[in-house]
DNA sequence: ATAGGGTTAG
């Protein structure tokens, strides 16, 4: 207080704190904020709006900026409007970029708009994609003759090929007398954002001094087009690395789906170089590690996370929170996903979206659709994911009067035209209720072409109804658009096996090996003390398998007291029933929970993932499992959870 | 001025 009253009778110190905005907190802007306005004013009160605005800009608070910006907005001079042009533009708000400049133009015909000006409008131009403004931005630039400026030249290369107009955007630079490694960066990720990286790299060899962004830039659009192996390779190479370029690297593994290296990259990160400096993960690597996790359901590496988050003080913002948000949904934790779902502040559809499919995931239908209407009445308009969400929820608790109508409101209502993942739903929702035939009417008369999975939502349905004529007629659909479809084999084997066309069973067999149909092998994931172990079906590469495999058996035969039979009829190889049950107890979510069993405290949860739906007799196997050694299980197969909990499981046996 | 981020059927 008394700090306060002495700054208040100067406005000159406080514009000097000011100026180091970035070591302030935003409490210490809010109170030199506080001091400013009961001090007398200063001669020009632009100075000390200006370095206001800035300090709450590089807090990314926009809304005090531009609060700043009106409270002077008397006699605003030029670095006033350019600071308040930046703050937005920086804040990707574009629209009001270019509201703000229209009003300069209109209002003090005095002012010219500087470099400082047109790089925050051109930035607003490209963000919008309004060619016709850049290009009338781009008109007024030359009548100021500001066609030799760096900065302005920079913004108007990026701008063109943000509007996908290569050959403007490359006449441009070659056109530029003068080029600076930015110039050269720009055009660098301009090729690789229009996809053409062998252009990007030419140039990039070419150059004569690289920059950390060069590198940055050329990284990235190698993760983009698929080819990682190049992007690590550039990657290695680097002679100096920051915290953007290893955010580059992890989430070019995220994107591409190579979670276990994004997840291994990032412990790299964190590990002591040469130089002995550490670089500190920022949100944006939390971001990608935590959507790792929620892919892989490694909910202990998650957890250290949110740790280090609170830890670091580190606001959640939009992204983490709904990073963090979604790995605790996928990792079985569907109670504190839900815990930091209240308590983010601000929430758009996809924070919504993610609560809603993370509550069908669980089988928590009726809670899905209610978050579906509370997302309504808070105004958010939902997309076509969030209705795959609703969708799925409807599909995963056999809700189908309520599929319908959510598919229909989304169709007439909101004329969110459904994709194939739409038809998918609706499909698998109809086939699994036994209404085959609707099911089947609507692939025919959908407006997108059905994919495999549409079909196979299908097939699945007849399986489970035992509709062999259509499961064929299905199949040959099947087999048209993916000759090599494993399921459809299986489907065939096993329909031919159980109705005692054993010769049509073993002709199948031969077909799917001499078509080399290479089945997707069944996979799953526990993770103790944050190392994530995987096991696939039968695999013996693990050191303790031979106490695993004791376990599994040991188990079984208790299980068997209490009538456990195996099911050996999801074994499709024809070989004798001991051989069979053999086979049944190498699957790999027995493999996984046996050494989940034997190596975590009594009575410790047991979470697996796996890469497939879970096989029947597994389903049952867990069942009793959870009974018979007391533990709860939470297994995530490709769809849902089956949480098993005292010999009943959370799906109801719907899945 | 140039490089990095979250949700997507079975």
């Amino acid at each position: 207080m008394v700090l306060l009253v002495i700054l208040a009778n100067l406005q000159t110190p406080i514009v000097q704190l000011l100026k180091c905005s970035s070591t302030l907190t935003i409490h210490q802007i809010f109170q030199l904020h506080a001091a400013i306005l009961i001090s007398p004013p200063s001669i020009d009160p632009n100075i000390p709006a200006v370095k206001l605005i800035s300090a709450y800009t590089s807090h990314a608070n926009d809304q005090q900026a531009l609060l700043v910006f009106h409270h002077h907005h008397s006699n605003p001079n030029l670095i006033a409007w350019n600071s308040i042009l930046k703050s937005l533009s920086s804040h990707n708000k574009w629209t009001q970029t270019l509201h703000y400049f229209n009003t300069l133009l209109l209002l003090d015909s005095s002012i010219s708009p500087d470099e400082y000006t047109f790089t925050s409008v051109l930035k607003a131009c490209a963000g919008l994609l309004v060619t016709k403004k850049g290009e009338k931005t781009h008109g007024m630039v030359l009548r100021r003759g500001h066609h030799s400026n760096l900065f302005i030249m920079n913004s108007l290369v990026d701008m063109y090929f943000k509007f996908r107009q290569v050959r403007v955007a490359r006449l441009l630079f070659d056109e530029m007398c003068v080029k600076d490694v930015v110039s050269w960066n720009t055009l660098i990720s301009g090729y690789c954002s229009t996809g053409d990286v062998i252009g990007a790299r030419e140039l990039f060899d070419v150059m004569v001094e690289r920059s950390i962004v060069s590198w940055s830039a050329m990284i990235a659009g190698y993760t983009h087009s698929g080819d990682l192996d190049k992007a690590r390779d550039l990657f290695d190479k680097m002679p100096e690395r920051n915290v953007i370029c290893w955010n580059a690297m992890i989430a070019g593994y995220t994107q591409n789906e190579r979670y276990s290296d994004a997840i291994r990259l990032f412990r790299e990160m964190q590990r002591p170089v040469e130089s002995g400096r550490i670089l500190t993960p920022n949100d944006v690597t939390l971001v990608c590690v935590l959507s790792a996790c929620a892919h892989l359901g490694a909910l202990d590496l998650g957890k250290w996370v949110h740790g280090f988050i609170k830890r670091k003080k580190m606001e959640l913002n939009l992204f983490l929170g709904n990073a963090l948000c979604d790995m605790y949904a996928k990792s079985g934790c569907i109670a504190e996903a839900k815990e930091i779902f209240h308590r983010m502040i601000h929430k758009d559809v996809v924070s919504w979206s993610i609560i809603i499919s993370g509550l069908a995931m669980h089988g928590k239908a009726k809670e899905a659709l209610v978050c579906f209407s509370d997302m309504r009445s808070m105004g958010i308009n939902p997309n076509d994911i969030t209705f795959l969400g609703v969708l799925s929820a409807c599909t995963h608790a056999g809700l189908v009067e309520d599929g319908i109508r959510y598919f229909d409101l989304m169709c007439l209502e909101f004329e969110i035209p459904p994709k194939v993942e739409h038809y998918g739903c609706m499909v698998d929702l109809l086939s699994r209720a036994g209404r085959l035939e609707e099911a089947e009417g609507m692939i025919q008369t959908m407006k997108v072409a059905p994919n495999v999975v549409v079909w196979g939502a299908l097939l699945g349905g007849c399986r489970i109804h035992s509709d062999i004529d259509r499961g064929q007629r299905v199949v040959e659909r099947i087999l048209e658009l993916d000759p090599e479809h494993p399921g459809s084999y299986v489907y065939l084997y096993n329909a031919y096996s159980s109705a005692g066309r054993l010769e049509d069973a073993a002709a199948c067999r031969l077909k799917m090996r001499s078509r080399q149909v290479v089945k997707t092998p069944a996979c799953s994931w526990i993770e103790v003390n944050t190392t994530v172990y995987e096991f696939f079906m039968g695999d013996r590469s693990h050191p303790r398998i031979e106490q695993i495999l004791e376990a599994t058996r040991e188990l079984s035969g208790k299980l068997r007291v209490v009538g456990y039979r195996p099911d050996t009829s999801v074994v499709s190889q024809s070989i004798d029933e001991e051989e069979k049950e053999n086979a049944l107890s190498m699957h790999s979510e027995k493999l996984a929970f046996a050494f989940g069993l034997i190596s975590t405290s009594e009575g410790t949860l047991i979470r697996i993932v796996k890469n497939l739906r879970v096989c029947n007799d597994c389903h049952d196997w867990m069942k009793l499992a959870s009974t018979a050694v007391n533990r709860e299980i939470i297994l995530r197969d490709r769809s849902r959870f089956h949480h098993f909990k005292d010999g009943s499981c959370s799906c109801n046996d719907y899945w």
